[in-house]
DNA sequence: GATAAAATATGACAATTATCATATTTAAGA
DNA sequence: TCTTAAATATGATAATTGTCATATTTTATC
């Protein structure tokens, strides 16, 4: 489904939306131990996440990742767009180049309406959706 | 979603189950070309699922893959968990070890109904209804 | 300014998955 | 029984993805 880099990309950018703000940033050290990423891996993926303006980051002391309001508003799949590319999500499940509802591929109809609801929710469920989740007890930690 | 081996082999068998019989058997060569797989790849995944009883075979002139009325009737499933394995499509979306319906992880709520939905149609949909499908026009080839 | 603490850029290495090649075994038919 | 045509077993190579290491740049503070 997702990758593993886009795994790991959400669980970091949840930890931050719980746990960050523009005051209080975080080093790419205290956040790989909580959501169990090896650390050099998950600082590739929070640098690329901040080239693409999905997460905030200041460097030099008292520097570190963090999401700012307008972060915290985005979409999930824009983290997995960003990580996996949209091809992944979106692409014929047999990989046929002329698949679409008009000319279905035999897989086509028994899973493109249940892909196209997901594609759905994470267009419409946000960073700060998903934090709210957890405050509430809708969801559980630990990552 | 699905592996690449996955889908070689689905429309593989999906190919045989339009195109072959118990009399008709079929060389890896006229499989290969027609489903837009290279041979030897393609032939690898044959005799995986052949030696998992997936599809049947015959050695010697003569010779080739073909489905025996059994072999028609087994679930999509089967061919996606021997040759991707049964994780890939069960396991939680964010791989954490402790997610299930009683403490669901973030992202369980808003996928996990979705993923339960494809894998029941997986379970339930058989190599002769995909086939069926086909023919009477519901799908499209070509693979 | 000098120093230190943080992210950033870059690239090397490892593991997995995809792809290709070939020698061996089996079965049909002359 | 010999030859030939097929799958089978095995393993080599290539591409992609995942993982790790480090030198560079930026910024705060003394």
């Amino acid at each position: 489904m997702f990758s593993n880099s886009s795994k790991y990309a959400i669980k970091a950018v949840l930890f931050l939306a719980l746990n960050s703000s523009e005051e209080n940033k975080i080093m790419v050290k205290d956040i790989a131990e909580p959501i169990n990423v090896p650390q050099a891996y998950i600082a590739k993926l929070l640098q690329e996440l901040s080239r693409q303006k999905i997460i905030s980051s200041t460097r030099g002391p008292k520097g570190g990742f963090y999401l700012s309001e307008d972060n915290k508003k985005q979409p999930l799949k824009k983290i997995v767009y960003v990580i996996d590319g949209e091809k992944r999500l979106t692409s014929c499940l047999l990989s046929l180049e002329h698949c679409d509802e008009d000319k279905p591929c035999p897989l086509h109809n028994m899973a493109a309406p249940l892909r196209t609801k997901l594609l759905d929710n994470l267009e419409h469920k946000t960073i700060c959706d998903l934090a709210q989740d957890v405050r509430i007890g809708n969801s559980f930690l630990p990552l």
